[in-house]
Order: C-alpha cells, then structure tokens, then sequence
DNA sequence: ATAGATAATGAGTAAACTTCATTGTTTTCA
DNA sequence: TGAAAACAATGAAGTTTACTCATTATCTAT
C-alpha cells in the first residue's frame, strides 16, 4: 500500500539523482531506500527509476508518483507543522462561546491582546444563544464557554476569571434612586431591559426576581448594550447589567446604579474549558490575560 | 511520522462514528485502530478525539487532520489507481518520437485508431529534430521512437514494423523516366528536394549518394511532405521518399516513380522501446496497430 | 584495467503493527 | 436503578514489515 514514506522517498531521490544521498538525506541506508523503492516497484508491478542512466531518471509511473508527492508533500508539512506547535500550546483553535452580551465589552479588549500574543491560535466567538453552550463545549464545537454559573463537570473545568456585580441602572432621576438598595417588590411597577435570551439565562430572574416571585411590569428587549442603557434613560426604565458594563457607561447616559438587595448580587465569571485542553499554553493564555480584564 | 495510514484511519473513523465499525470498514481490529489512534495522539502530544461524546468527535486537531486526509486521500486515490492500470497494461504514458516527416502519412491515422482502443494512455507526438531520439528514449524522455535503422541495445529493443522502399518521385515528363532504376550519378544535374534535416538522417544521402560520393545539383528543403510533392512537380525537381507515401500522392500531382539502384532501396521501419516496457499491453498494442498501418 | 562510486541483494535484527484476551466505560433498555 | 450490550482502552504475545549490515554486482572514469 502506498504511503506518505514512499512520496517522501521518491522526491528525495528525484532531488539528489542518487539513492546513496537521497539515504543520508532521508537518514536511511541506502540500502534500505533500495528496498523500499522495490517494494513499491513490486506493488505496482512498474518500474519507478530508470537504473541505466547516470543521474536516475524517474519512468512515467515514478514521474506520475513524483508529481503527486510534489503537490501533497507540502500540504502535509503545513498540516503537520501546525499539530507540532499544537503540542508546544502556542498553536491551537479557540472558538469561545459567551453566554452574555454584556461580555463583549470586556472580551473584545481581551481578544486584541490575545491575538498579538498568540498569533497562531484561530480564534473565533460564537454567541451562545440557539444553543447550549456547556453541550456545545463537550462536543468539541467550541473549546471555551465564558459563564456565569460554576457547574461541576467530569471532562470540564471552570477556571474563574474574575467577581463582578450585577447592579440595577436606572436615569438619575427615576424614583428609585431614593432608595439605598432595591428589593425585587420593587421592580414589580418598573419596564425592566434584558438582552433577548432565556430568562434562566438572565440573573435577574434566576435570582433575584422569582426566588421572590416577583414580575416586573413590563419586559423590553434589546440586543446591544448601548441600545439597553438607551432606553434605560428614555423609558425611565432599569435593566440589570455586570457592573464592568456599568462603570463607564454611566455618566455618559445619565445613569446611575444601585445594588440589588441589601448585599448586592455578585457573581464569578469563568471560562469552562475541557480538561484534556485546561494545561495548553494558548489557553492558560487565555484565562491570564481574562483575569487581568477589568485591572 | 504521519503516514497515509492515519489519514486513512482518520476518515473511516469519522464516518463510521465509532472505532470498531471503522476497523471493520479498514479489515482491522478495533484494538489496531485504537492503538493506531493512541499512537499519533502520542507523537503529536495531542488528543484527536473526545473520547466521552457518543458519535466519537474529532478535537480541533483531529479536525485539521481530517480536513487534510479529505483533501489529500482523493488524489492519492487517483493516481494510485492510474498506477495500478498501468501495471495491467491499460494505463501509461507513449511519447512517439519520429525521425522522419513522412511517418506522419500512417502515424497519424494510426493514432486515431489507437486513441479509441487505449483511451487511458497519453499520447504525444515529439518530433525527433533538436535532439537524439534514441537518447531521449534512454533518459525516459519519450517512450517510443520511430526509427529505420535498426540497432542493438542494452536497454533498448527495436520492433519490426513494415518494410518499406524509398523511390525516386519525379514529374510523368521528367527526363528521368526514361530509365528503369535510377543510379547515384543521375541526380547529379538534379534538384534534390529534402525534408529539412541532417544529411546523415536522409536515407538518400546516406545509402544512395554518399556511398557513391555523389552530390546532387542542388538541394531544396521542405516542411511538409505536400509541399515537396509540390516542389517536385513545379520546379521539375526530384525527391526520395518512401513507397507509403507516394502510392496515394502520385496521381494527384502527375509525377511517377523509379527505384532507387537495380534492386531498390528497401528498408524496416522499426519502433524502439525500453526493454522494461516492451511487453507493456499499451505497447504491443501500439506496435501491432502499427504493423498493419499499410495493409 | 583498476579504482571509486553507486545500486542490488540476502540474511539477520529491530521495530512497528496486529491480534488476542481482558478490563474499563458508557449507553440503553427493562 | 441495575444489568446487559456496545464500545473503547490496555497489555502481552505474535506477526509482519522495515531497516541495517555485509557483500556482491554494476557502472564510470582516469
């Protein structure tokens, strides 16, 4: 049967003109590159070389064979170079999936750094919405989901990130504002503006809202974080969000926040990945440079 | 080292979703496929596959290595089978090279035939001017050579196609025709008109005059086998060309023939072949159309 | 003719690949 | 939930394959 150490051969003999250097080339005897060249020779029932001229000329079978190593040698270097570096963790594929919008005011930053310094990852984002993320990861379809919520997980890990708080945003001069702290009662009266996913996916409602069996007056929608805090102030609405999101945009909207309940909501992010990968180089990558997100 | 093995593996793998019915479909073992899997994973330090999924699913790597073997193995299939044809003789490459222009009068219609029975054999047609067709044989730089004068050679044999006899065509009113058979001195107050090559390659000079030490009155040359005719006919000039040629042409351009010395000029063409060839299917099948090319 | 270089060959050895037999997982179905 | 069924991993033994060594054969060139 024809193999990849045949091509190798063949090509090496072409370049040198003689089995003897092709050999030393290859790191092979010569006489070991006589026989695995008549074995071939032998499968095919052709000759490949032609002995009687001085500087060993290929027959059409051999120069048939040569051209074939010729156009798929190189692609199998490339391919093979590439799974090296795999091992060596400076190459790899990192498709992230994120669970939340609002992450992308922290990811964006992240993934232009990360690039610079791993410029041999593929990397790419997948919004984690018409599917399930966590699934997804023991797949293989992604190889990191950031979240929100630590699972326990035979081939998973969730490394931490960083804590964060979800605060209530609302105008400077909503009726709100009076109070130190909100309660889910209060909320029961107010348009409340989420990102368009699940409300398990939501911490609002997971755990704050209906652990009180609280509804909100009205639920709007919005995909952008930007559009969110929009309508926070045009609404006199409020909406949820981490307080990375809420540390900048705030004056810029006329915004202000308020802890939700008397000892505020916080939370962990992490970036679940699988364990056989966790140790890689270009991951651990990753998650240092996540850490470091909001410092 | 990556072999075509792995690749091989790899595919079957992927499609059959699990390593015992892939092993099946490769007639292995499923305890060769996987310590065949365990060993690339081992060289490339890698994992290929998530061994917890159900349908087994390739990591990242793995993929890479898919996509490659998807890209690669089609080709090798190609080529290796073209390869294999070639050994049953059905497949190969025939570069005919002819020493003289009027071969083309059979060679052509004899290609066209041959095109239909060995429709997996390339064809070329290379015209033996610039170089030593004998040796570009040798090199493997055409396969066939048309050729008259029989030699003995290492690695060379020549087939027997057809007898043939050189004559003198000259125009019906042509001094000349006068006489039975034609004698070197006649043509020495004559136009010669020649194929545009060396002297030593046109039987005329080498049989007919330079043994007699006879040079003609004047030398013309021509491409083209018509044109000669032509030449022959307009300028009332001579030329010596085999019997092939002129038994059709004669009427169309009012000229006849003489032989060339009381008994003629009579020769073999022959096809010369590598002898590691010469009982190659495509070959004998080329020469046998050609040994009937005048009858 | 005689080196000198190169390829072919045969036998022995080492390595790689496969199989067998078994254990460890995961999935499925009662 | 537990047991059977399907599948994958493992280790040791066996087999095949590929390689090396030593030698012979072949060709080239001075």
């Amino acid at each position: 049967m024809l193999e990849l150490r045949h091509l190798r051969s063949l090509q090496a003999i072409q370049q040198c003109g003689s089995l003897a250097r092709a050999a030393e080339q290859l790191h092979l005897t010569q006489s070991a590159l006589s026989h695995q060249i008549k074995a071939l020779e032998n499968y095919y029932e052709t000759s490949l070389f032609l002995r009687s001229t001085k500087p060993l000329s290929l027959t059409s079978a051999g120069l048939k064979l040569r051209d074939l190593a010729e156009r798929i040698l190189p692609e199998i270097e490339l391919v093979d170079g590439q799974l090296r570096r795999h091992a060596l963790g400076t190459s790899g594929r990192l498709y992230i999936s994120i669970e939340c919008h609002a992450c992308f005011e922290w990811l964006i930053p992240v993934l232009n750094q990360y690039r610079h310094r791993w410029p041999d990852v593929d990397i790419d984002i997948r919004l984690g919405l018409s599917f399930e993320p966590i699934a997804a990861l023991q797949k293989g379809e992604v190889d990191l989901v950031i979240s929100s919520d630590l699972q326990t997980h035979k081939d998973l890990c969730f490394e931490p990130l960083f804590d964060y708080e979800a605060q209530l945003a609302l105008a400077h001069d909503h009726p709100l504002t009076v109070k130190d702290y909100i309660l889910p009662e209060d909320l029961a009266d107010q348009t409340l503006v989420t990102y368009p996913v699940d409300r398990k996916r939501l911490d609002v409602f997971s755990r704050f809202l209906q652990p009180a069996n609280v509804e909100p007056g009205q639920v709007r929608q919005a995909e952008l974080t930007a559009i969110i805090l929009l309508l926070v102030s045009t609404l006199k609405g409020v909406a949820v969000l981490p307080d990375w999101v809420l540390r900048e945009s705030m004056s810029h909207n006329h915004l202000t926040t308020r802890p939700l309940g008397a000892q505020g909501m916080h939370g962990t992010l992490h970036a679940a990945v699988r364990k056989v990968e966790s140790k890689a180089a270009y991951i651990q990558g990753f998650i240092d440079l996540g850490r470091m997100a909001l410092k």
